[in-house]
This record gives C-alpha cells, structure tokens and sequence, in this order.
DNA sequence: GGGAATTATGATATCGATTGCAATTCTAGT
DNA sequence: ACTAGAATTGCAATCGATATCATAATTCCC
C-alpha cells in the first residue's frame, strides 16, 4: 500500500496525500478526512527509506558497543536508545567485538545506511583504525564516545576519570593501613590501561621504591579466581587486590575466602564500576563508581545537542568516586 | 559522491558503475579497474535506502525487547545481531518498555522501516495487543518470539518450558527433605505465570491440601531483600524458597544470611536462568537453567531460516534443567 | 572479410516518498 | 458579475540506487 494507491481510491493526486500524512497547511477539511480515513482503513505506514531518500534525513542513529552484553555498556544503550526514540530516531546497533579491522569496518557500514549519529561506547575505540575510518566515512557525523576521544572535529568525547580514580583508590587502601597493593587488569583497552597508569603513580607516591604489582588474567569468573589465587601464592605480603572490573572482583572475593584468608582483615578487595555485581557479592564489593550511567546519559544528551546543530563540548572528563561496603 | 558522480568522472554509464559494485558480469577488465580505483579515490559507500527502494529488500532486522538491560535478554540479542550481521543484516532494537500499547506502537515503526523480519525478546510481548499489531502491519513479515507464542501464520514460537521446570525445582527440593517451599514472583508476566502455575501444581501433587505459599515483590535487590525477611517472619516454618529470577534469589541469600539463617541447612534457595549473578553469588545459587542462551540461538537460527524462504518449526518447548550448586 | 554470436555499455523506467511551482478552484470585495 | 487574492490541488522533478531491454562494440569462425 503506497501513497499512490491512497491517492487513486481517494481521487486525489499523490502530493496531497502526502499533505496529509506530514499534517502540513492547505488541504481542504473534507479532503483531508476522507483520505485520513483510507490510511486507516489500509493501515497505511509510509516507507521511511524512500521518505529519508528525499528529505535526506535517515533518522538513523548508530550505536556500536564490542560486546552489547558487558553489563554496564548495556545500560548505556538502554539510556541512548530511550532518549533517541522520543524524538522519532531509530537506532542500528553493532558488535564490534575487540577487532580494530572489524571496528572499521563498521564505521563503513553505518556510512552506508546514511547515519545521522553514532555512539561509539566503550575505550576500545580510542584507537588509529577507529579514527582514521572515521574520517575516511563519517567524516561530517557527529560521533559521541561513551569513555574515549578522539582528536577529529566531528567527534566528542566523554570520559571518565580512570586514572584518578585509581589513584584514590590506592590511597584509600593507604589511609585505611593496608600496605602492600596489587592490580589485576583484564584487556590492554586505553580504558584499563588509565586505570593501571593511576594505580603505578599512585604506589609511587605513596610507597616510593615499592615494587609495583600488575596481574593480567581474562575477564571471566574463571580468570579472576584463577589470579587471585596466584597472588596469594607468589606475594602472600600482598593486602588489598584492586580490580580493573567488577566481575574479576567478585570472583577475587570468592578465590580468598576458599582460602580462609578473611576479607577485609586480612586483604582488602576493590574492584570498578559500582555494578550491580558489586552489591551481589557477598560481602559486597567496595567499589570505583566511575558514574558510567551519567557518562551514558550526558553522551545522549550531546548527541542530540549535536543533532540539533549545536556544538555540544568536546571533551567531557567525569569524576569518580568510591562506594565503600565491605571489602575495605 | 553517488553513482552519477562516480559515471561522469570514469566516462560511463550509472548502469556500468551499479555492475562494478555489485560484482556483476559484462564489464571489461580495465573498464572494471577504472571505475574500482574511483570508488576507492573517493571512500563511495551506496546508500543502502535507496538500494533497498529498489530492490525491495531493507535488509533490516527489528528487535524489540522490554528492556535490554535485562541480562538474559541481552545474551539474546547479542547472539542475534551477531548471527545477522553476518548475511548483510543489520538491527534496529527497541526498548519497548512493559506497556501493552506501546509495544503495538513499536509493532508499527519496524513496518514504516520495513523490516525484513522481526524477533520479539521476553514473554510480555505475548498478548493480545502485539497480537492484533502484528495482524495490522507485520502479517507477511517472519517474526520470532523468543520466549513467547502467539497463533498467527507468521510468527514462530520458542519457549522454555519452565512449568515443569519449576516443578522440578520443588521435586528437588523434597527429593532432599524440604518440606515446606515457597515461591517469589516479581512481574505477572506470561513466563513468570507459568513459573507459578508449575509450583502450584508441584506442590498440590507432593504435599496435597499444603496451603501453596506466593509471595510478590519488585524486581530489585532490595524488592528480594525485603520479601525474604517477610517470609522468614511471617512463615518460619518455610524451608525452601525459589525466586523468579537469580537477581531476587542472589538478595534472598544475603538477607537468610544476615538473619543469620543457615545455606542451604535451614533454608534452600534456588533461582532462575542460571545466569551470572548464580555463580557471583556466595553461596553460589543453585539454578534452573532454562537454557535461555540456546532458546536466543535457536530464534536467531530460526529467523535466518524463515529469511531464507524454509519454514520453521512453529512452535519449540526448549527443557530446562537444574544447575545444583550451594544452596540446596 | 563478412555475418553470426558474444560481450560490453547505455537509455530509461522504477522503487515510494517529498517539494517547488504552476494551475485550478474558491472566496470576497466592489 | 467580474476579478484580485487566497486557498487547494496537481504536475513533474528529485533522491540514489537497480534492472530490463536495446544498441554498440568485439570476437569468432569459415
């Protein structure tokens, strides 16, 4: 059923039909009942494809994330969807998993569907191919990044303070007598790597000299236990495990109490991004509250900033903070 | 940069440029280099909308789902996008929210962008309103229900079968001396009804004239919390609780256990979808895993087959079985 | 070398909308 | 009743591709 159908059996031509549908000015009353009454009957919907075609407008937003399921990135593209919706976007979404190639590759296709924005969530676009495909395709999209930047004139970065965040958090395990810290960290992501740079500046002023204590495991249940017991085993002086995400935290947590060692007596445990596996843990996980929901709400907001021709701030740091429960 | 721009500047026809693109035959060679070097000097991308105008063909798929952040149900997207990206698809996803009318709304916009083919993620789209929406505008379009059914021609159903899989779940439990189970239901959806109704009838057959213990709360960890302690003051005697989801089952523990109420001696808990939170959990949850990650394949596998023109079976009852871990 | 068979290319219609401008109808004022 | 001006409506071009069919250019074979 198209508008040339609707406008046949309503004896009319396909403009005023179009009048209709789009409620603009200069159609008679009775026209335009008649032929709101065959849209109903038909159940018409225009074809926003061939619609986009003419206006030059897709109304197509694309999101891309490396892994839609990493919990807090999902709340992220709940709040980004949400707020694109209300104003009649409709948003493509993208794993890109880990791949710079394939991250590229996406930036091509969503130049292919005419996007109007992008959402790139996740640090792991902060990378050269990302950038270069960007100015390759999307050169004049405005591109918001949920925790990374880019240094292109249509990009617009927001970021959490991971560093810091870090830092602080070695200073609180300091200021609360802990002693000897060690991080886990999972990805080399630009994100995980901010957080490791905070935690060695962090040692380093706070216990000059002190050897620092890096661990890489996989990120899964497996990988944080299978560390933890590492740590234990190699540096049994070690007091306080701070790691890169929550879920290496809670299976950290479970690794010590299999070894009887009491939590946060004997080590202390921090892991990062406040998600609701920290509260599911128990005892529940003290942890670094990047604010990944204001990150995600505040990328939402500059992209419609963006899209309604205003120029949003090109580069937005947000502060974090530690949400103290029971491993410290 | 279109096709026409692309023809004028390598002296030939649109026509020649549309074969170069799309790989086919009866171009000559140097003619084909000419035209592919262009393509590459200038970064051209087709505009996949008006090559859909045309073809007839969006080569997009909708999603819909109540909420993304849900975690079960967003292993099932993921595994979705990433199945469809790989035939040229891609995926507008929507968070459709709880309500009825909006659901049908959402039913409406994957018609105006012409989806392709439609996979409908939790059992709350299995009611009346989606029903008579896909009726309206979805009638010739494969659609896919991942946990959910309704009869129409078009829509192919997934379901986990999870009335007998919490019947199974009391079986256990009196299998292992419990006597008196309860059951904790958050949101009256289809699938949390069925649950219900297998305890109902798992408890009449072990315990028959028992009086059949529901409780109700909201699907927070302080909603889980809460009831839990309600439970335990208001029915002391109960000596088994399963909870609709692991998330209330993950605060149910932590509340027996800070009323100082022995895992699983005094109490058993179970959960349901065997999800993260079971094994994050301390003591880790036992679960019914209802094998929602095969349901998502299955779905995705089943779409791709509808696309392809193969006919699907209608309807799948997906079993489930009981991960036993700590607290039982 | 000439005509048939084959290959390469182009002209044109089409997909389903929107839009500027021209044409028609209506309303109102004298 | 006649005409200016406003209100409706329609024509035709356009968006950026694809596809059919006709035509032009090659190749082949005797």
């Amino acid at each position: 059923m198209t508008i040339y159908d609707i406008a046949k059996e309503a004896g009319v031509s396909a403009s005023t039909v179009s009048r209709v549908i789009n409620n603009k000015p200069g159609v008679r009353k009775e026209t335009k009942k008649k032929i709101q009454q065959l849209l109903a009957k038909y159940n018409y919907s225009p074809n926003e494809a061939a619609r986009g075609l003419v206006t030059q407008a897709s109304k197509i937003i694309g999101i891309l994330v490396d892994d839609i399921r990493t919990i807090h990135h999902t709340d992220g593209a709940y709040i980004i969807e949400r707020e694109l919706v209300k104003l009649g976007y409709c948003c493509i979404i993208f794993n890109t998993g880990t791949d710079e190639a394939s991250k590229a590759n996406y930036i091509n296709i969503l130049k292919r569907r005419r996007v109007e924005g992008a959402v790139l969530i996740g640090s792991s676009f902060q990378v050269k191919a990302v950038e270069q495909a960007i100015k390759k395709y999307l050169s004049d999209t405005p591109i918001v990044m949920a925790n990374g930047y880019l240094d292109l004139p249509n990009v617009y970065g927001i970021l959490a303070d991971e560093q810091n965040g870090v830092a602080n958090c070695v200073k609180l395990l300091f200021d609360k007598g802990y002693r000897r810290p060690a991080f886990v960290i999972d990805l080399h992501t630009p994100s995980n790597l901010a957080k490791k740079a905070g935690f060695e500046q962090a040692v380093q002023s706070l216990a000059p000299g002190e050897e620092i204590l890096v661990y890489e495991t996989e990120r899964t249940l497996q990988g944080g236990y299978k560390v933890t017991q590492k740590i234990v085993r190699e540096r049994p002086d070690v007091d306080g495990i701070i790691y890169a995400v929550d879920l290496l935290a809670a299976a950290g947590t479970r690794a010590l109490i299999d070894m009887a060692i009491s939590i946060p007596e004997q080590v202390a445990v921090i892991g990062i991004d406040n998600s609701i596996y920290a509260e599911i843990c128990n005892p529940k996980l003290t942890s670094l509250d990047n604010k990944l929901l204001n990150l995600s709400m505040t990328a939402a907001h500059n992209l419609i900033s963006a899209l309604n021709g205003k120029q949003p701030n090109k580069k937005i740091l947000i502060f974090s903070s530690i949400e103290e429960r029971e491993t410290t």
